[in-house]
DNA sequence: TATGAATGAGACTTCATTCAT
DNA sequence: GATGAATGAAGTCTCATTCAT
């Protein structure tokens, strides 16, 4: 899986072993206890992905990932659990993700560059990674999977309403959140198309880097002011 | 709901009077089987909408529907066969709506007033419509359905592709089927968001308009040649 | 179906209508039900005996009857009425076979010659018989039915023990009557034989027909007295 | 139940000692589940014998076993099965009667001993075991079930075919194998009789003894070339 | 009386969860 | 902890029977 790393504290741990606790002995249990949710959730993600939804019982799961059903539920209260547990790691990686790309030299770039390659980046992402096609392949949605999902697009476009401001000046701080809030969804949804046409994937993503491009284009450089399509009231509803 | 004139009134309705059965006394029978059919679906859409997909049994569908569970099965062989029914229904009264639009005045205008328009349109319908929130609002999704709905998706992209070629004249028609299917696609994703953000709804939408505009206004009066993104290959692809 | 006239009075109504109730309006109504009863019973024999017990449902049995199922809930209370009136016909069918067996010229001949005969003819009544292979070719079997054709069996090994008692001299009554139900027993059981075995059924039923010659052989003209098994304590005791 | 070996006890009962697994650990568990399917087939005998189909559910059957309705289901794919599976029990019942029989010391006399103390067993087996009175008491008959009988009636008349060919010398191998055929028939059937008739029943299978020995009598010692029954057509047919 | 749509009890079966080993 | 057999609530579906038309 693309997360296999606890997402929380990536901020500073550069290759050093996490903080040990007191007991060395302990160590190697949670190790393990940590493998197995792994296993766990590797398998969960296998069997949802590939047999859907209807197949995807605890037992099918323990099978898959060669432990026993009560296993899993030495780790997860319940089934719910275990898909909550999947959807936070593929939300995890995905923030892991934009960790990486707003932290590297990208950001140097003009707009254009930055986006088109955050879109090939993301859409990489999304056609090799399991935990994608587990959470949107396996045809079953939850309330709180959808919140968290819809959380996870605010946040990344929290991140990228602060690099418009940078690149996109003159754009008042409400429009630009909106516009990054649109950037995020349609980005969002067009992976989702590409995902569910693989023949038209490519050809999708690359006219959607064309859209967000024409969509944006008349707010740089300050030709925000120019056009006739200056931030709008509704934008700021919000 | 989006069927909703009322069968009973067909017997003096003007236009096409439908072949009246001899003696009066099988109509109520077929009209009551008819009035059962829409009752057990009209309480199925509530229930897969209000309850989620958990808490639709068909207990709770019969009991909504005021009726008892082998009428249900009267008229479905299984539980699936209800929620496709739901999902038919939903299409066909999307099926129907543009009918009704590309058969009305609205294609005489310009290309930006049909788009808009068109889109407003749409929004209305899936405002209204109960069908489209137990469609997607009940968050149970089958492999089915999804295809279906790609069906219905590409067969109005090809609708949109014929008035496009009048609108847009000068793209070839790959092209213009490829951007009919992104437009399509993309307003498609919008509406999801709109209906899963009640109060950012209508700025997501005008907002969407303007994307809409945007993407196919190098494409207007023969701009497609004057502007550096002609025909791509990318769009002959599929 | 074999038998078609109420087995009732059978003993002298020869072609003679069968006397009119006072209202002659009543007669053609109640000649339909009549009709419609047997139709029913037709249906239901031939549904138990292609389908099997499983598929008999009412539906199945008002539907090869071509009426509904009200109708048939309309001369038998439930289910089991309608099974019931089938076994009941197909009994009445071999009692109105024996009663035309030991009416005719048969008793006239010896013993051996009226046993071969009554076999074969009864072997050829199940042969033809659609009754026979709806009672017990449906795999169907109730305490009653079973009961009843026990009742029907003793009483065939009574009329039966009459003759012996003719043609068997000397054997004491409670032998004879012994004797009765054991020839009746075994032929019973043979036929089934020979229907569960279609290629084998006539060599089982001529072998038969050796069998219960040879079981009687020592009873025949006083023979009984110099055998050694003569009346046995064995067959007194029921 | 004619399955009455304990199995605990194959630890150190001699003769072939099965491979025991390298710890304890296992066996209990193993042999728990033979326990326990032997429990929930006993439970279902029970029921079938003394209930009758109709309410012979599976939870009828699970509460009997005093087990749960999903312990059923962990050992039989449905309920046909169970009663398969009883079948299949009451058929290696008299499978293992028979390698017993035939094993004995019982071959060494003439074939009328043979013959008396054969059927003896068999009726006394037949009195005693509850798997033939659940199998043909519950009244409930499948096609398999009866195909599987006959298969092995078969089967027993193939190996007292062979008994009769060191026995009744001189009789030709068809005629032999036909003989037996409906020796094991007749005297199912007789057995059949002798259960549903309880009071009667020793005497039936006195009287059932009695009509064997005078059946085949005409073969013993060469006497088939003497008698006028020889070797006939109908049985060299099958 | 005839019809067959409607009813609903109850059967079968699944599978998340528990718990003895 | 680990295991997986046992549990039983709950869901789907059938079909005998009723009853309005």
């Amino acid at each position: 899986m693309f997360v296999n790393r606890k997402p929380r504290r990536s901020k500073k741990s550069g290759s050093a072993p996490p903080p040990e606790p007191p007991v060395g002995r302990r160590v190697p249990t949670q190790e393990r206890s940590r493998q197995r949710v792994e296993r766990i959730l590797d398998a969960a993600a296998q069997v949802f992905a590939s047999e859907g939804h209807e197949a995807a019982t605890m037992e099918a799961i323990a099978a898959r990932a060669e432990t026993s059903i009560g296993s899993i539920y030495q780790f997860f209260p319940n089934k719910a659990a275990v898909f909550d547990a999947l959807v936070r790691r593929y939300h995890d990686g995905i923030r892991t993700f934009f960790d990486a790309l707003l932290a590297g030299p990208l950001l140097e770039g003009p707009w254009e560059t930055i986006l088109d390659a955050g879109i090939d980046a993301i859409a990489t992402l999304h056609e090799t990674d399991a935990g994608f096609r587990a959470v949107w392949g396996g045809l079953h949605f939850t309330k709180k999977m959808l919140d968290e999902g819809d959380a996870l697009n605010r946040e990344i476009a929290d991140r990228i309403a602060v690099v418009f401001g940078q690149k996109l000046p003159g754009v008042p701080p409400r429009r630009r959140a909106f516009l990054a809030m649109m950037v995020v969804e349609l980005v969002g949804a067009m992976l989702l198309l590409a995902a569910r046409r693989p023949e038209q994937g490519r050809a999708v993503m690359t006219e959607t880097k064309a859209v967000v491009r024409l969509y944006l284009a008349p707010y740089a450089q300050g030709a925000a002011e120019l056009s006739g399509r200056g931030p709008s009231k509704l934008g700021s509803r919000s």
